[in-house]
DNA sequence: TTTACTAATGCAACATAATCGCGTTAATAT
DNA sequence: ATATTAACGCGATTATGTTGCATTAGTAAA
């Protein structure tokens, strides 16, 4: 029931922090300090997940990546979707903060948006 | 170099059209009339998205889905990308006509975009 | 119609991503 | 110190998608 802290949360959450941007399980175990299984970093992800900690987003490689929460929510607990932007160049994924609207037709209800826009970032295309 | 007309690639596109949504290949495979390997399938979806008759658009599970293009195209062959729908109730996948607009910070370029909206589609919603 | 060229196919192998079962370990509260 | 059970590592498993290669068959030219 109520989560415990461990050393594969705090370092998983402590590169999530870090790196500002999203990362993906190999991504983690690569450049994780301490050694945590495959299995253990998906579950770590995921109950981050859950607890709003962070939130995952799928690319169009089929990969999931995730992205520690900063202001992912409004002041009234409503969600702001926002775009992801994933460079060609360095492969890196960022969250915009370029919010994601929409209209559906009548009788749809929207619960997520996962909206993820591919190209080149500022970075790689001023080195370039 | 130039394409070539196979039972394949017609059982393919017919499915497409008739179905009017976006169908992975597993699903091409179970109801497909003919039989059609796994990886051919596969081969004429790309060669489809390559040639623009269709547009492969990937889900939160990962798995790649594929639609057919109708209106994907601009009058000036400019493509014009489209948010899309899955229902967590029925598990359609489906083309919006709500175009996909964002703004992106100065020095980023944007070549393509994969908008997903999940959620309850009408069907789903008023059958409930 | 026959022939030549090669795109397209089936099949198996491969690669990768993600999950799951299970026995063990260790975080937390009593 | 002890009990409880969340969390862990490990291996197996599932799923998705791609690739190499020998064979088949669509297309156009002879
Ligand atoms: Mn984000
Ligand atoms: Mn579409
Ligand atoms: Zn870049
Ligand atoms: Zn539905």
């Amino acid at each position: 029931m109520k989560r415990r802290n461990t050393p594969a949360k705090e370092a998983v959450l402590e590169l999530l922090v870090k790196s500002q941007k999203a990362l993906s399980q190999d991504a983690i175990e690569s450049q994780i300090e301490i050694a945590v299984n495959r299995a253990t970093i998906y579950r770590v992800l995921n109950s981050f997940c859950e607890d709003g900690i962070a939130h995952k987003i799928v690319a169009e490689d089929g990969k999931q990546y995730f992205s520690i929460c900063k202001k992912c929510k409004h002041p009234e607990e409503k969600l702001i979707y926002h775009y992801h932007f994933r460079c060609l160049s360095c492969g890196t994924i960022e969250c915009l903060k370029t919010p994601v609207q929409y209209t559906v037709p009548s009788g749809y209800q929207v619960e997520h948006a996962n909206c993820l826009l591919t190209g080149t970032c500022k970075d790689c295309n001023t080195n370039s």
